[in-house]
DNA sequence: AATATTTGTTATATATATATAACAAATGTT
DNA sequence: AACATTTGTTATATATATATAACAAATATT
């Protein structure tokens, strides 16, 4: 019974590749309009057969689905935790990109690292941060603008 | 020749696991004085067998030596491993519990887990960031009130 | 010293994430 | 329609990180 409990409690617990699988029928769909088992094999540069079997494990488990000719689509829950994700890498992603000034690329490797690290309290902190730090008040335009200059200079002893 | 090369070039890189193995005899070795196998074993909450493999490699590959008594220790290379890896994780926990104002419970968690994917320059980058973040600058200073009370009453529009 | 406990190793097993090979089913081409 | 290619599946294999069990060696206790 408790046994049973823990195993549904924990079959929404996806690791880390299996999250991957997901974000690329997103962003398949999004780019192409569908996604087939193929093309996330291409996406993710991992063989067909090793896609099958996750792809096969993310439908039992309902996170993704099927339809009849075969092209594949996140359910409900699938686009929950692709969103939740999307989320927090963009989040990681403005902070290496804007505050930090790294480029762009390095912001996005950056981000995809972490993101499915940061619990959601920490995600919505950084989140205030970066609105704060954008924000128009005088502090932060000023703030930016020393953080700029010591950035480029080093401290100015 | 290419091959070995490689190969050669990528016996430096450790797993995560490897890497807390290092981690945890620098830890054991400052608390204690000394660290042995079992000791490993009871720090990382994994068994004796599993550390015994893990530490069998990590002393073929060089990173850690072991003396008449079985007392293991960090050669250079894995002390420099160590330091590198605790410096990432000491600017990550700064970073969530300085400027992101979490608890300190939640900051070590969090640095613990991105430590091993910060890059160089990213880690540096973040170290200037925090560094101007705390300093005397009057920027810095009215951006840090301004900053808490955004956190604590959210835009004050 | 004899016995018990702790420690480290080895053998064997499991789960995850991958690969290649073989093959069937679907699709496309001539 | 016949043949070729693409696609998805299944079987089998590898690497990593772990586990348990059994055992030998070292250490501690009586």
């Amino acid at each position: 019974m408790m046994q049973d409990f823990w195993n549904a409690f924990k079959e929404t617990e996806l690791s880390h590749s299996s999250v991957h699988h997901l974000l690329a029928i997103d962003s398949l769909r999004k780019q192409q309009g569908y996604a087939r088992l193929v093309d996330v094999s291409n996406h993710l540069k991992i063989s067909r057969a090793s896609v099958s079997i996750t792809i096969g494990k993310l439908r039992d488990k309902g996170f993704v689905t099927e339809d009849r000719n075969r092209f594949l689509n996140l359910s409900g829950k699938g686009t929950e935790v692709v969103n939740t994700v999307l989320a927090k890498r963009y989040i990681a992603k403005e902070f290496f990109r804007v505050v930090l000034k790294l480029q762009e690329k390095i912001s996005e490797i950056n981000a995809c690292k972490i993101e499915h690290l940061l619990d959601v309290e920490t995600g919505e902190r950084l989140r205030k941060f970066i609105d704060y730090y954008r924000s128009d008040s005088p502090d932060a335009q000023s703030f930016r603008t020393g953080l700029d200059r010591y950035f480029e200079n080093g401290p100015q002893t």
